[in-house]
DNA sequence: CCGTTGTAATGAATCGATTCATTTGTGAAC
DNA sequence: GTTCACAAATGAATCGATTCATTACAACGG
């Protein structure tokens, strides 16, 4: 259990007698040297206890083990679960990945940004929020590749990993006229969020199909307070023109009408049925579970890795791809047909 | 909007006709440099697209810019909650936070330790999992020290920042008994985990006082299923031998059970009144919201860092302390009184 | 015995920013 | 006019690991 103090790699190679070019090999390319100097080599690392100066191999050697990885919200559990799945990627490739927070934040963005370029990242994974696609396309061409995640890119600029969220509300509306809605109403805003857009477009579609009338409730953001502020003007309305089941555009704006229909008495499924979207663990472990659209969290963060370490490995050759998932509905008690 | 790939410090400064020594004045000391020649050097960084190289910086200076964080669980919103905090701090010092997730694996703790040993980061905040006590002392010993979270030191060879769970337990029970309980439970386990252990133990001494006796359901995990399994159990009781009310370890049981008593078609809070622990977000956006015992979070993650700072700018005169919240008791509705 | 081939090992040069001892320039003081 | 103080600027040395051209040596064939 040995103490001394920064030993380098030159006192390793002092110590086990050999040269400083030798430690290197046994450290990068151990099946280049002879037995008997690998282990008098690793005998002295042990005993002086030396670390490895990862500042002074990547400027050496030009590049990192790492990636960076920015994300609008990492208290969304969304995000946090397609952190893991790039982060086990990033580990298989024996990278490691810096979680950043850009927390809906334009000057945060740029300022993470600054930062994964001064740390010579080797790529980036990045849900943008800002005008930030010109900047990644100069990062790019200075070698700093990056995909975008849960964003479709309308360019073929990038690699993207997204989720069909057309085909995502589409599922959900047909889920609720299967269990026998014939007022169904959509609850989510504001509509210059693509994916609200495309969750409503899809749905509203499907309704048109079956020749139903798809009642629109907009709201400013998608959180749980402004579901329960939602939720309570829906059980003002009278039986007959209130909706008979609800669509929410996201799962935290679906447990706020929850809370708030329990609250008023309102009975789910029986009295109106209720239909979210992301599929977080707190959707399933509601007082009543919620029925909501899944989203391959993970298999989303470990694709979109996979695409970043493609374009990391293979430069020239690199061709963009666009991997669109089609997400599945998870049934539960919320719409359990009566 | 140039586009040179790789300009370096000394490209800079042939553009803008100044030494090198100059440019890394304006970029570190910019009030000794002119005013001219400092608007001659920005020009040129700006006109070459220069980035710093972070590597260099820190192999020459000897110091990065960057804290490591080790936490338990990336997916439970309460450490995320903490290390928001932390990040804020290291923000304002300008710090970068690098956050890793053990995943409660030792083999895992230990290379993310290995990691940040080799980042050579200024300091580390970690709940740790495994024996790793005695690894920090050493890693201390060569200048990384580090803060436990979330976890009282019992030596003062660490600072710590933690809640006082015995003061939890015991105000989640008063609570209780405050509202006319008469048979109240405590929900949780392991008794290996020094948390479960405390609250019980609070809970407990509190119910004694009030000549009470706290019945006791033992688990294996605090996971959500596991209180949807032990709800089934007490829901099967009779009416006169079940609890009226449960103190639940945390959260996430309390709402396994919260949803197992409703699918059992017990009341809450009139046959049986929850209170949980830790005051995450889902508690208050339950159907039915819980009563919670709630820790102040963010400002753990904040302390935490500051004391973290405090000895990574002080190393020689800084005394450990150990710094212990007192959580504080939030009445919603699954307690509320009849 | 010489030449050839291949494996191990060597160590000086290198990555790019920072540091610091030194030089240059300016103005004030005498 | 000389000295002194002080601010501004310089550039060579430096941080520590990696790289790669070069050397050392052994084995083998002819």
């Amino acid at each position: 259990m040995p103490s001394a103090a920064g030993a380098k790699l030159k006192d390793v190679a002092a110590l086990a007698g050999v040269s400083v070019g030798t430690v290197s090999n046994v450290l990068n390319r151990p099946e280049q040297v002879s037995t008997e100097k690998r282990s008098r080599v690793l005998a002295a690392i042990d005993e002086l206890g030396f670390v490895r100066n990862e500042s002074a191999r990547s400027l050496r050697s030009g590049s990192t083990r790492s990636l960076g990885m920015l994300v609008l919200d990492v208290r969304n559990p969304f995000f946090t679960d397609v952190a893991l799945g790039a982060e086990n990627v990033a580990e298989d490739h024996k990278h490691s990945l810096i979680l950043a927070n850009s927390a809906e934040d334009s000057d945060r963005e740029q300022a993470y940004l600054d930062l994964f370029e001064q740390q010579r990242v080797q790529g980036i994974l990045i849900t943008p929020f800002g005008n930030v696609l010109e900047r990644l396309e100069t990062m790019r061409s200075r070698g700093i590749p990056s995909v975008l995640v849960d964003r479709l890119a309308r360019t073929d600029q990038f690699c993207s990993v997204s989720v069909d969220d057309v085909a995502g509300g589409a599922t959900a509306l047909s889920h609720l006229l299967s269990v026998g809605s014939v007022r169904p109403a959509f609850v989510g805003g504001p509509f210059t969020l693509q994916q609200v857009e495309d969750r409503y477009r899809g749905a509203a579609d499907a309704a048109e199909r079956a020749g139903i009338r798809l009642q629109l409730f907009e709201t400013p953001d998608l959180k749980f307070e402004r579901g329960r502020h939602v939720g309570d003007s829906i059980a003002k309305l009278q039986p007959n023109e209130r909706p008979d089941a609800v669509f929410a555009a996201n799962d935290q704006l679906a447990l706020g009408l929850l809370q708030s229909f329990a609250a008023n008495g309102l009975r789910v499924p029986e009295d109106i049925a209720i239909v979210g979207f992301d599929d977080i663990d707190f959707a399933s472990q509601s007082s009543i579970p919620l029925t909501s659209v899944s989203q391959p969290r993970q298999l989303i963060g470990e694709r979109a890795a996979g695409l970043l370490f493609d374009e990391i490995d293979d430069e020239p050759g690199h061709v963009h791809s666009q991997v669109v998932f089609t997400p599945e509905l998870v049934a539960r008690q919320s719409t359990r047909r009566g």
